[in-house]
DNA sequence: TGTACATCAGTGAACGCGCGTTCACTGATGTAC
DNA sequence: TGTACATCAGTGAACGCGCGTTCACTGATGTAC
């Protein structure tokens, strides 16, 4: 017990606040997040919060990019330990499951600054993935936006509580198992 | 021009706060959306609206099962013209671009009352329209949900603006396009 | 090692605002006789 | 056709609340000499 209750300093604020922020939209979601909420879980002034990101889209401007740059690991991680594309696929569920702020705020750009420098990079390293290459043509293009379709569609369907019982509860296996029946549709 | 300007009766302001909110949510956003705006699009006190929908909740309810209602009759008749279970697909991502106001809050399940008998109703003709039948197998319902988690992908994709500007900009089009490139992945 | 000073990080009070809900009310409509 | 009365539909004022942002401030830290 030698930490001291309340340090002025906090020594990164700006990393707890984002953790605050992630953690206060898991329990109340996107809309209801508020800057003061924020601050109040991260046990400092709400004024603070403006202090580190000059407003409320600013924070969660960071909370989106992390996300894109979380989900960017987890897929590049996916694509080298396994051989198939489908794990990719599995990989994006379990980052919308297990990632759910950050996955709800990236998919709300109302919400934020998706013009921002940060999330454009983290954002195009992502579409990088599932696109395949950087001069992917057309046909590359089509079928990277139908496997990312599927993947998101499912993930969201599963978050907002939209799928089956049948399917079980695991997402990852319901990932796999619907996947099977993809087809073109005639 | 015979109106008159404001009877103090409006004789049908149920359908028209919900034309309202729809409206509403369509400017800015199913989160921005108050009692209070959409009074004043109605050109009413805002009291009125809890009138007759008992609160905030009340009234997202009615819209989210206008939607529902909606969508299951587009994809009725899309199934009715078209041998191509794609169509029904493709009629389903006309649905969100074309009533988005409504998609946007179906999918937002905090927001209102999805329990509600109204909204369970209509809820359910749209599964079963998705899934091809009552009584479906497994195999039958993971096709559903495969078709369905794709088409739900491509308008959440579309609507949040993350579609790559190289597939054009009617979404239709790109659907067709876009599962043509479906297949099981490997 | 000590001191002066600039910069950084967070405080706390204040602002004006729009919100959802409640409530006593009144104007309009419909019905019974 | 007329009147009395109940019910319905919407009003307008009031409530308390949490919000985002601003601002002068102070405590803590780091650096130059």
């Amino acid at each position: 017990m030698t930490s001291q209750p309340r340090p002025y300093h906090h020594g990164d604020l700006r990393r707890a606040l984002i953790d605050a922020a992630v953690e206060t939209i898991a329990v109340v979601g996107p809309s209801a997040m508020s800057m003061r909420s924020v601050a109040r879980r991260a046990g400092v002034t709400h004024a603070a919060a403006t202090y580190h990101f000059g407003d409320k889209a600013g924070l969660l401007t960071a909370v989106a990019a992390e996300g894109y740059r979380l989900l960017g690991d987890e897929l590049d991680a996916a694509r080298r330990e396994h051989t198939s594309f489908l794990e990719v696929g599995v990989a994006y569920v379990r980052f919308a499951v297990g990632h759910r702020a950050h996955f709800e705020i990236m998919y709300r750009p109302e919400l934020y600054r998706p013009d921002s420098d940060d999330v454009r990079q983290a954002r195009a390293r992502t579409a990088l993935i599932l696109y395949g290459t950087e001069q992917a043509d057309r046909t590359q293009v089509a079928a990277g936006v139908a496997a990312w379709a599927f993947v998101h569609g499912l993930a969201t369907l599963w978050l907002a509580g939209n799928l089956p019982s049948e399917l079980g509860d695991d997402p990852e296996a319901i990932t796999r198992a619907v996947a099977a029946h993809l087809g073109p549709e005639k």
